[in-house]
DNA sequence: TAGATTGTTAATCGATTAACAATC
DNA sequence: TAGATTGTTAATCGATTAACAATC
């Protein structure tokens, strides 16, 4: 029974990754977990792990954990569970971990701030290149190890800098306005904190939103209607 | 057809909205997004809407709008539409937005402060009443008009102050030792920042994780998995 | 009344779970 | 070989959409 480190033998193995298309958005939206629980084993040393252990490490079923990674191809053996560096390599393979993305910030602000210092963007392969902002009081300063220029600048730094996504932390007024400018740039990504919701996806870009005043609310939500009596 | 202002009519009518246990994930998620529509609305002076002309504002179907706000109780009126100072101050209800919630933040980081002087709670009615922090070089300091005091006095704080909530904006490592001695403190929702996956469901505590890192990751996905030769 | 639009039921679609044959 | 565990199909569950009768 030796541990596996071979290829996959599921039935997409002849199509390059990148172009599976029979992959439902749910599933897209767990892959992230399975990397952060795949690079805590490895990190403990473990080996091998089956769907089983690693679904009551996780609280899911085993059962989805199968089907999910099985969208991919196949990457597990039968009798024996999956090879948790291998499996972990290939997750990274598939969150284009190892692409070298590049990013922009627009807007050098508290959350624009914040982000660019938190070591989230370097553990998942995306190198921070710059930032922008309008007021004068911010540009030519450094946070984080990163630029702040001029918004004016945009388009001939993207000229001789191209990014592949842009993270908004600027008021929502001009978000329109900014995304333009961004999607005439190149850039095909946007994670978007402003609080407008914006859909490009018709325009051969794609946008995640992070609205945090919808999180707050689902929690007040939930707050207010878990309180004690609920199923009276 | 004088315009609607007088109660609902559903078959939700003689419960209080905080114990009607139908209602789905699903549609708790899309509320916020109601409200800020219907804010906006209320704003630019609009009196009246149909669920067609707001599907086409919010990008959904009609049939989902009126699907949703049936869960609650009738809010419209047959062949008028909604009346929207009526609907929006429901929502509002539904969401906890007069329920003057109070919150406290933990962990004056980059992203704690980013959070407090953000307008999104006073928006959203949640008042932050204190952030703590370990750090002796930023207690006793003020951020956004909040005090942050010495996480050794958290407990001595709830006591005479409590909260409903806490914002975690502190390393992942002590998460789960700050979310116990939070919940002994009688805090009931914790809105997490940390990036642990923390699940107190079964201990008569809600939790909102706000995962940045894989909002990261899902956006990264999409740009490696939508670049032109998508369906090749 | 006639027109409009909801509330609500039925049909469809997608996602999750269960089960088990394939196979290491 | 026997035991374990995947890959995969079928069954269930939940969420969305379509349709239309009720009614303002």
């Amino acid at each position: 029974m030796d541990p596996k480190k071979n290829k996959p033998l599921g039935n997409a193995e002849n199509l390059p990754l990148e172009e599976n298309p029979n992959v439902s958005p749910a599933v897209i939206r767990r892959l992230p977990r399975y990397f952060r629980y795949l690079r805590q084993l490895m990190r403990q040393g473990k080996s091998r792990i089956s769907s089983g252990e690693l679904s009551s490490l996780m609280g899911v079923t085993a059962s989805q954990i199968r089907q999910d990674l099985n969208c991919f191809g196949g990457f597990g053996q039968q009798g024996y569970g999956y090879n948790v560096n291998y499996l972990y390599s290939r997750i990274c393979e598939l969150l284009g971990v190892e692409a070298g993305l590049r990013a922009i910030i627009i807007g050098a602000g508290d959350l624009g701030r914040a982000i660019v210092r938190a070591p989230m963007f370097e553990k998942r392969g995306v190198e921070i290149i710059s930032m922008f902002d309008i007021d004068p009081a911010l540009i030519g300063k450094e946070v984080g190890g990163v630029l702040i220029r001029d918004m004016a600048r945009l388009e001939d730094f993207c000229k001789d800098f191209p990014a592949d996504m842009a993270v908004l932390t600027l008021p929502k007024e001009s978000a329109s306005e900014v995304s333009e400018r961004l999607l005439a740039c190149g850039i095909r990504g946007l994670w978007n904190f402003t609080g407008k919701d914006l859909s490009l996806e018709s325009r051969d870009a794609v946008v995640e939103n992070v609205h945090l005043g919808d999180s707050l609310m689902i929690l007040n939500y939930r707050l207010c209607h878990t309180a004690d009596g609920d199923e009276a």
